[in-house]
DNA sequence: ATCTTTGCAAACTTTTTGCACCAAT
DNA sequence: ATTGGTGCAAAAAGTTTGCAAAGAT
């Protein structure tokens, strides 16, 4: 799986963690070590990141946050806009940070994340805005099929 | 729903469920009166079905017929290639037959499901092709967003 | 007679909720 | 002090599975 390895490097963790907490302290939300510590698990992680892989990584630092503690404080961070998440289908959900904007396609058959710009779908976007009027949100679901190795 | 109703199935409808009963039969698959029942459910659907939609269905008719044999007769029946399934994001699925072939966008307000012809994807679909290799399955995710009421 | 399908119960996965306690402001 | 966040347990919601009995061929 060398391929698609396109992952920026990160400017410098802490100062966007730095940010990203200030935007909580802006909007008058609690800044607590839960949700630092999930911010922070946001801010470093490469893989695409579910409920529980977060929540794993929180407890790597603290380990009695629950899992539940970790959807509740998700749930707040996007109504915040902090945080966005992205239906992969099957049930499953990833989240990131709203300001890491890209499109997801995955694999069905080997379960490959490939990371996209929005640039390709935003013909898709006008296409379906002038025929129905219709708005789509890319970043909310992803796109499904098989990827070039497993074709 | 009475019984008059219940039996009021258009003629049309019973060629084509007969047709693909007859599908079931040229693949050695059995042809049991759950199958039946459920064929004859996603032939006379008018809406988008879940599974539990379906279960429902077909219990109007024979009410023993448990919701994981409606699962596996799906299962089954979309390994014949005869069914497919659309992930609509947070967790549901629908199920229709296969020669239905359409894209969904669904509204994230009012959750009204839109049809649209394969076509409006068809763009999306060759610009993945040729620039990720990519194969979407159109059919096998919906596309999200808000409808022009919602807006 | 054989091999598949079904009903049932139970497990599983992901997400949500009620409640009493604890923490941030 | 007040308001909001958290841990825990339990419940939803959707789907899958093991098994013995019933059914299709």
């Amino acid at each position: 799986m060398s391929r698609a390895e396109a992952e920026k490097i990160p400017i410098d963790d802490v100062d966007r963690l730095a940010q990203i907490v200030d935007r909580l302290r802006t909007k008058s939300l609690r800044i607590t070590s839960t949700r630092r510590a999930l911010l922070s698990a946001l801010v470093g992680s490469k893989r695409h990141m579910s409920a529980s892989d977060l929540a794993a990584a929180v407890q790597a630092a603290q380990p009695d946050v629950h899992l539940s503690t970790v959807y509740r404080s998700l749930e707040i961070l996007e109504q915040a806009g902090l945080v966005d998440h992205v239906h992969l289908g099957h049930g499953r959900a990833i989240y990131h940070l709203s300001d890491e904007l890209h499109q997801h396609l995955v694999c069905e058959s080997c379960g490959t994340v490939i990371e996209v710009p929005d640039e390709d779908l935003s013909n898709l976007a006008s296409t379906l805005d002038r025929r129905y009027g219709f708005a789509i949100r890319p970043h909310h679901f992803a796109v499904l099929g098989r990827c070039a190795e497993c074709r």
